[in-house]
DNA sequence: CTGATATCAGGTGGACTGACATGA
DNA sequence: CTCATGTCAGTCAACCTGATATCA
């Protein structure tokens, strides 16, 4: 077990920077078995919350560039957890809705994320989660550019 | 403003991987104002803490695979921040040593990152950064794998 | 033999940038 | 004209894998 410098240790960015780290191991491992990866989550999880949308009003929910949703979505269409049809209304616009394969792969992937999120914080007490998450989530919203 | 899924704004993974996100940004953006990226600052914080040591070992403290502390302590050598010499009881290992312009470049580098951890933690109290970092350090040294 | 070390070539997922065509 | 949208090509830092050579 060699020692961290001092320096960082002590710092926050680095704290969160090396956290994140373990967290996306542990995330992109669990999705592995599914056979998705983060983006898939992040759209299907919008999709299901709001309901159908285009890409760009996707990209905005999710904190994903459009280029990237792009691709994300050919994925899940060709897995067919999503639609993909023209916007009636708007000749460039797509639409893009979950299918029922997708809510179902929505539920799996829950099932993975909520075991990821109990071994992330494991050493932790229920109310130091809670505490943790709340500290988090003031400092995401601070920072969140949209 | 668009809203986040709540799937998503109510995981610390999520968090913590955004938080990241912001937190790498801002580092990266005051590290390249001193011409430095953040593997230098790591490698050289830990000869300032350590004194001179081989690049394995210097890989294991920062937590950086070998392979690229080959890559970062070329460059450091060519910013003149760093002496590489052979290590003269074992032919094999380098002995890599911080250099007077290394430690002025830890000194810029220091202080950008202390206006860094400010702005990052901007909206918390010092209590709750307190808090915020005790939480983190328990949580990476669980993950820790060294 | 094993084990540690240094190096190189290459690949990965996630985030991003720039360009471009098209439609409101 | 501008603005939003979808698409594509390519870059990036950080991280990781595997192979090779050298030396204790």
């Amino acid at each position: 077990m060699d020692p961290i410098p001092e320096r960082l240790a002590v710092k926050p960015s680095w704290l969160i920077t090396q956290l994140a780290m373990h967290a996306r191991r542990l995330v992109f491992d669990g999705f592995a078995a599914t056979g998705a990866r983060g983006y898939h989550y992040r759209i299907l999880a919008a999709l299901h919350e709001f309901g159908p949308a285009s890409q760009a009003q996707l990209g905005r929910w999710c904190r994903i560039d459009r280029s990237d949703v792009v691709a994300a979505v050919n994925e899940l269409v060709e897995l067919g957890h999503v639609d993909r049809t023209p916007d009636p209304d708007h000749g460039r616009r797509n639409r893009v809705s979950l299918t029922d394969a997708g809510r179902e792969q929505l539920a799996r992937m829950d099932v993975v994320l909520d075991r990821v999120q109990a071994e992330l914080l494991e050493p932790l007490s229920v109310q130091e989660r809670k505490t943790l998450t709340d500290l988090l989530s003031r400092l995401v919203a601070h920072h969140d550019p949209t």
